[in-house]
DNA sequence: GCACTCCTGACCAAGAAGGTCAGGAAAGTC
DNA sequence: GACTTTCCTGACCTTCTTGGTCAGGAGTGC
């Protein structure tokens, strides 16, 4: 139940594209630096979110990445899921294959319970509201309550 | 993102004990049997669970484990932050303490909300719950949507 | 041809995941 | 007091993941 850095340097790296929009290809160092991400860590995540079709680049001088999409078509969701793997599962294992015996048999329905409503969060947030700072109402709403931010 | 075998096995555990009741205290192996759990591993979770005060334990004839509290004040919560550690962690601190730079600011936010919507599920579901099988709404809520079960 | 930048695979150290093994220490029974 | 039962604990083990680093190859632009 923890974020990687991976997924976290990721989703940043990501949200600097978002940002740069179409001013060109950002050169890996330049999303390094301004997120304070090792280089050569950086660039296999680059690698990773282009082979998923997140993310474009070109070689050489002039060269760097950029968007494949519009930043308000890619959700956190995706990145997550293109450094991490899929979302939520148990044991390695999608929740709702899983068959659960004697008292504990409703317990798949809590696991999936668990993944819907980290969806209802990560796919709701695209890199457009990360960028802007104008998050979807599910995420403001969860923030606003100061217990959210109480550590526990 | 994902769910250890080990918080598996320990709430599946616990969902045994608090079906047990006041029956007196339930085998180690029984458990394991009744969940199909190897026997061993699921001792060294049964003795985290203990140190974290979720349940007791007596050895000798007639001993075995049984719930340090009533179900319905035991939640899944508890038992995941025993043996997994804090909830929603990023790069194995908690997102209130992380400073984010640049475009990224707002990711903050991101990842608060996701710990707030999956402490809304593992804190509302109780023992008594997932054992009568009556989880709350806002889980019910979540699990009727037939989009929450398709895998992606 | 040369500089620049991405692309790729190999490697690496530390830690976690998912266990197993062996023995010790209480509790109850005879 | 001996014996059985069951928990308690630490050591150990293998495999995978995490979070990187290193070295070199392959396009691209001038």
């Amino acid at each position: 139940m923890r974020v990687s850095a991976k997924a976290d340097y990721a989703v940043r790296a990501a949200a600097e594209l978002a940002a740069a929009g179409n001013g060109g290809p950002v050169k890996g160092e330049r999303l390094a630096e301004a997120q304070d991400i090792p280089l050569q860590f950086l660039e296999h995540i680059l690698l990773e979110l282009k082979h998923h079709g997140i993310v474009r680049a070109r070689r050489g001088a002039k060269g760097g990445y950029w968007l494949a999409r519009p930043a308000d078509e890619v959700t956190v969701a995706e990145i997550v899921r293109a450094v991490e793997g899929p979302i939520a599962h148990v044991q390695s294992t999608p929740p709702e294959a899983i068959e659960y015996r004697g008292n504990a048999e409703h317990l798949k329905d809590v696991w999936i319970a668990v993944r819907a409503s980290l969806r209802n969060v990560l796919e709701e947030v695209t890199l457009a509201d990360l960028v802007s700072g104008e998050l979807p109402s599910v995420v403001s709403d969860l923030v606003a309550d100061p217990d959210a931010w109480v550590a526990r």
